[in-house]
DNA sequence: CTGTTAGCGCCTTCAG
DNA sequence: CTGAAGGCGCTAACAG
């Protein structure tokens, strides 16, 4: 291991009361294990009587199948997806761990949770471990752009689909959001509402979605004849604390912004809290909806967007996959698909 | 299947390239799959030059070992956690599962997430899809305070923890917040601020932390000899849409409350909502701090807690008791651990 | 209708 | 130091 962490699969030596297994269900009901493993899949050739008789058994044994062993035998996967987000306290990446699991259930599968914390490191290793574990495939929101541990050939063929963020030097499938779009419309928004100062606050600069949204940013301004100002649009940031302490500044130039655009919901967060904290009169606008986003007492420019569906798409593209690698059909090209976005306007 | 679900663990047919096997690597290496598998173990006793060579055959295969094969042969478990959640959309219930999550990484384990959108029947499939692919242990908050099937899983040697909810008639831990302490705190707060006829936003009747909640509040009322009000108490609700309609209804009585508390974060909002679009100046209090509490522009009692400590807490638990079973150890008497609670003011 | 054989990928045990 | 046998729990394929 060349991690902090004890073992892959560490876990304990086998429970106390170990679970009963086909045999234990076939000793009981004096039949072999094969007449157990038929009934119980309601297979044919069955008489009534042994049926009847090794359901009561199963049943009173408290016996499940082990699908583990199941899928062994049969050769095939076990349903199971690998999730990497970077941060399951952002409601935004809670939503679309919420739309991966709902799509997924719906064919039966579930998903394996992993909590990234925005370390590359430990995204890859992750990633990783879910190889190991032989998952059906994966959805990523990635830390950072560097996507080569994710490419087909480190991932033996697994299937991989990118969340918000486009895939690097790596042929897999994604599902993005329209940053550029957005970010274009609202900051268009900004300045047809009379501002020519705009302040914007962006993501980590090597980020795939800061990169887009602050182009979105910089096309509206072009477009308007308005010169880009490094003191307006210099600081990058990721949590509220840090956004509100860019704010405070771009707040104290000689010539302070009238308007900001936030490239995330915790940079709007942040910037409102300056803002507010000032008492400034200056116009809000971000990408991300959030609850309570009316109810702040100022007005607000958002880019809204399901991120529920996200998530629901990644897991139809990465079945979409899945079902292709069965089928034992080259891979096709990779595939994107964009969820659109729109205009809300509060207070 | 009596679920509308395909098949519990469905999935496709195996993958076109089929990932190399412990004896696809020793074909290469020209020596028996032991070999391969001490080598890659770091096992004893094989001669530095086979050594190398199986590494580097292994590598340039892009070998992975199979954890599941490998944890089947072991007779021991996959390092996998089940959580059920009642609503993951909820940052509530995000954060405990981030919390879960964090702890169990630290362990080296992970989380295989469910879903059960509060509905029961939701909630019993993902146990028994969870005992078929054999985890090490069960955290669940569960939808109703229907616990039954949660005790023959016990009884199979899978550990279970309770989140949020008292067990009812099995013996499995929980971990609970100070669901009374909180609610009983609060409404004192608001009854020395003078207020006398308190509104109660409640969760459904039969949910443990709905209950104890509604305790909290009559107990402090009783103490300062307010009599319980029907019309004031009597609404029962978990979206912000009922809440806030339960809401309208309180602020339309002929004699209205002064003050209200919401048992969660939900009702809360919903509660907010009300009152701010009637203009009323009614005093609110509420379970649960959520982000931009400070921020609505009217005073606000709130019961605040880590939810994330929470799920962390559950999973030490339940990590615990894994550790007991595969000591072959008795199961010890049911534990309780409790999240304490504190009152913020906002506003 | 029911049982036997064999093996999924890996590792423990015991021989060489 | 290395290999062969056997089996974890389950099920196709083939007997009886």
């Amino acid at each position: 291991m060349t991690s902090t962490e004890p073992e892959p699969a560490a876990a304990a030596t086998p429970a106390a009361p170990a679970q009963p297994t086909l045999r234990d269900v076939a000793l009981a009901a004096r039949v072999s294990p094969m007449t157990v493993s038929r009934t119980l899949r309601g297979d044919e050739g069955v008489s009534e009587a042994t049926r009847q008789r090794v359901r009561e058994v199963a049943r009173s044994l408290g016996y499940r199948p082990n699908e583990v062993a199941r899928n062994l035998r049969l050769g095939r996967s076990d349903g199971l997806i690998g999730l990497v987000v970077t941060n399951l306290a952002n409601p935004f990446y809670s939503q679309l761990a919420l739309g991966v699991e709902e799509a997924l259930a719906e064919q039966g599968m579930r998903v394996l949770l992993g909590n990234s914390g925005e370390d590359p490191t430990r995204e890859r290793q992750l990633v990783h471990d879910f190889i190991s574990r032989r998952l059906d495939g994966l959805v990523v929101v990635p830390a950072t752009h560097h996507h080569g541990h994710l490419g087909p050939v480190q991932t033996l063929g697994m299937p991989v689909v990118l969340a918000a963020s486009l895939p690097v030097k790596v042929d897999v499938d994604a599902v993005l959001l329209d940053d550029f779009g957005g970010t274009w419309e609202a900051t268009r928004h900004l300045i047809s509402a009379g501002h020519h100062r705009i302040g914007f606050l962006g993501l980590p600069a090597a980020t795939w979605t800061g990169s887009e949204r602050y182009r979105g940013y910089c096309a509206a301004l072009e477009e308007a004849g308005i010169p880009l100002s490094a003191e307006l649009s210099g600081y990058r940031q990721r949590d509220v604390a840090a956004a509100e302490k860019a704010t405070e500044a771009l707040l104290d130039l000689p010539d302070p912004p009238t308007a900001i655009f936030a490239a995330n919901n915790r940079n709007t967060i942040g910037a409102y809290r300056a803002i507010r904290a000032r008492g400034a009169t200056t116009r809000l606008a971000g990408f991300d909806d959030f609850e309570l986003a009316d109810s702040l007492g100022l007005p607000l420019t958002l880019v809204a967007y399901d991120p529920r569906e996200l998530g629901r798409e990644a897991a139809v593209l990465l079945c979409d996959r899945i079902a292709e690698a069965g089928a034992g059909a080259e891979p096709g090209a990779p595939r994107r698909k964009v969820i659109s976005t729109r205009i809300v306007e509060y207070g």
